[in-house]
RNA sequence: CGGGGAGUGGCGCAGCCUGGUAGCGCAUCUGGUUUGGGACCAGAGGGUCGCAGGUUCGAAUCCUGUCUCCCCGACCA
């Protein structure tokens, strides 16, 4: 559990006045300057203090809603055996994207890419009944893809945070019930971070199946492109029963959309907007519960293959998706639910013991009450401090001048809308702790 | 993997063509003046110029090799 409140002059958050050349995308160029990450190789971060409180709000986020969705957590390796891809064939199959090794023994490993072979292994070694179906099994945990181009910072590493989840049932009705409950969450997932993300039909790629949807962050940095009928914008993504809507109305990936012969959209409806893949679906019947042998004996006594589904999140891609879609010129804004801290306290004067004192008084009280709180503590000049804090994008900022404590300068700025608001410091910390 | 570019104090860059022992801005430290939205003055610390080899009296600079990073394209949470 990380520290609801922070002094930054006891704190480790490395400010950058200039952008770093090597940084291209916006979100990458925040990520750096606001202190989030460090990049180590390419396509490799390093999360300092402030990007792994974003991480984790996140990751929580997702846990939450996949929680809510019936899905159950457990964590599952980086590091896997290659028989175990042999079983699949994918060891073959997956090509150099995936990282392979050999331990002292002269083992061959992999560092997991994901997890469809050894999810299906270790459910295949549990399960033994119909009466053990449906089950949605998830896990958060890293994984590397070696990536041929690394780029646009976390959004595409090689080293990633993914949330997979991957559902099982008996028969091919209940694992569209298992597709449509995740579809549910997702857009529950990306409602609560403040994100709009359209679901849109894709090609399945080397994963393979029938049904698959991606979620995409709508910004123009965005790798894919993305068609669909514009009254997808009528309808309210943030909302969990729209599903059914959604599916009636064409969005389609580029690849998909492509090789549609006769696309039922009017071209004047049909619109085209780049965006950012955070999240995707997939439906593959029994590829995996074939090949790896996972067989539960059904009502009648005879054996079933379980229908199988796997839908993944890019967590720390999400962290540079949110800052594409939240950002201004002066830095990052973070939607509430997952900024590293809800409000930021900064001392005017640091040294004049009135104004200390009030912001000690302030600090201290924002803490009792929970709100995760980062205090500029530091000896600056009031305006390095409001740059800062700009960069960082928290939610609110508090503002506590010299004459703090004899009803004087106190402030409540909305680091979104940019309003000031001048008010005593009672009214300040109850709109803060409301 | 094909094409292009770049490695010089923490960050951003200049110097390289025309070899002579490294410079600027920001940041950092000290002292002072300051303090209501990226302060000012004075001083200081910090770099074997990615690495290896070669040419030369002498290499950041020229030559060879090598590593790393970035961008464009083809591929993907």
């Amino acid at each position: 559990m990380l520290q609801s409140a922070m002094r930054l002059s006891q704190y480790f958050l490395p400010l950058l006045k200039e952008t770093p050349a090597d940084a291209q995308v916006v979100s990458h160029q925040l990520m750096l300057r606001a202190g989030l990450v460090r990049q180590t190789s390419a396509g490799i971060y390093a999360w300092l203090p402030i990007g792994l409180r974003v991480l984790d709000k996140i990751a929580g986020i997702v846990r939450r809603e996949q929680n809510r969705a019936g899905a159950i957590e457990l964590l599952m390796p980086t590091i896997q055996p290659a028989d175990l891809w042999r079983e699949s064939g994918r060891f073959d199959a997956y090509g150099p994207e995936m990282l392979r090794f050999t331990d002292r023994h002269d083992r061959e490993m992999l560092y997991g890419p994901t997890n469809e072979e050894m999810i299906t292994s270790i459910f295949a070694g549990a399960a033994r009944s119909y009466r053990d179906l449906p089950r949605t099994l998830y896990h958060i945990q890293w994984k590397f893809r070696d990536e041929v181009r690394p780029r646009f910072g976390v959004m595409r590493g090689r080293e990633f945070l993914m949330k997979d989840a991957y559902s099982f049932d008996i028969d091919e009705e209940g694992a569209k019930a298992s597709y449509r409950a995740m579809f549910e969450a997702y857009l529950r997932t990306f409602a609560a971070m403040g994100l709009k993300a359209v679901p849109v039909r894709a090609p399945t790629g080397p994963i393979g199946g029938d049904m698959s949807h991606e979620f995409h962050i709508l910004a123009d940095t965005g790798e894919s492109e993305i068609f669909y009928d514009a009254a997808l914008e009528d309808v309210d993504i943030t909302d969990p029963q729209a599903v059914e809507k959604l599916t009636d109305i064409y969005a389609m990936e580029a690849e998909e959309h492509e090789k549609v012969s006769d696309c039922p959209v009017p071209p004047e409806r049909l619109l085209s907007r780049r965006g950012i893949e955070v999240g995707h679906i997939f439906y593959f019947g029994t590829k995996y519960s074939e090949s790896m042998k996972l067989s539960v004996q059904g009502k009648d006594g005879k054996p079933v293959t379980p229908q199988m589904g796997s839908y993944g999140i890019g967590v720390s891609r999400l962290v540079g998706g949110v800052i594409e879609a939240c950002h201004d010129e002066n830095g990052i804004v973070w939607p509430e639910a997952v900024a590293p801290f809800k409000v930021g306290v900064i001392n005017l004067r640091t040294g004049d013991a009135a104004c200390d004192a009030a912001c000690e008084d302030a600090y201290a009280k924002l803490e009792a009450a929970g709100v995760e709180v980062l205090y500029d503590d530091r000896d600056e000049r009031g305006g390095a401090k409001f740059a800062g804090m700009d960069l960082l994008g928290l939610p609110w900022q508090l503002v506590i001048g010299p004459k703090g404590v004899a009803g004087g300068f106190v402030e409540l700025k909305n680091r979104k809308t940019g309003e000031r608001e001048e008010l005593s410091p009672e009214s300040a910390l109850g709109k803060l702790t409301a």
